[in-house]
DNA sequence: AGATTGCATCTACGAACGTCGATGGATACG
DNA sequence: CGTATCCATCGACGTTCGTAGATGCAATCT
């Protein structure tokens, strides 16, 4: 009732004291915290945390079989796990007749390690 | 139908056929993959992460009501997002009479900076 | 050829998440 | 005082996540 119409949400501070300087920022990289949310949701779990890390100190390729032994999960959820770190780009992987070998792809990593630092 | 019952799952592996080195990695600090994922976890959503970036650009300490202004979300809903962060100790928060400054608290970004470098 | 093994996909379901509106407490202003 | 503002909490809703079992396919061994 009765309400200046005409100032915009940011300007109606209160009566006299203001909180702080008037604007933060802008913005921040809208589409790049989209992508880095989403490999750090993609981390956001202890088993792919874990199997990153894993995945990591071994420079090389590394079969399902072994991963696995290593986490005491059921081999579907384990590769649902790995679905999701291949969806966010963190992992890659190859098939060698049976078995399937991973492997990091430094990339998505490496943006969020920047973006850290 | 005259299996060899003594071998444990592990030694069972297909009859002649390696897969890759017997052992990969025993362990990877259990403890600590449970402490960098709720750290990335609290990061895996944009708008967190975005809350975050201008956090930490501005070195001093950020009003809610700036933040607000921000992002098109509800107060309510950024009040939320920014109990997470603080639930995963990389914010915390200071009243100085009606408003709520909140800041970044470095060591939870080092821990997972220093993971990934 | 038949059996076995390794892995991915599908389905299902309880738990957790993201968002919002409404409420309430605390503080500052008139 | 009374009122307005700022912020956190609560209740509710729909959506997504995490896990497991079942099924299916490909490749290897006997």
């Amino acid at each position: 009732m009765s309400v200046e119409l005409e100032l915009s949400p940011k300007t109606k501070r209160a009566s006299g004291a203001p909180c702080c300087e008037p604007v933060v920022f802008p913005d921040v990289d809208r589409e790049q915290a989209l992508r880095l949310a989403e490999v750090a949701k993609a981390l956001g779990d202890p088993i792919r945390l874990q199997l990153v890390d894993v995945l990591r100190k071994h420079a090389g390729k590394v079969c399902v079989c072994e991963l696995v032994a290593l986490f005491d999960i059921a081999q579907p959820t384990l590769s649902h796990h790995l679905k999701k770190l291949r969806d966010a780009g963190i992992v890659d992987s190859e098939r060698r007749g049976v078995w399937a070998y991973y492997y990091v792809l430094p990339a998505a990593l490496d943006e969020l390690s920047a973006w850290l630092a």
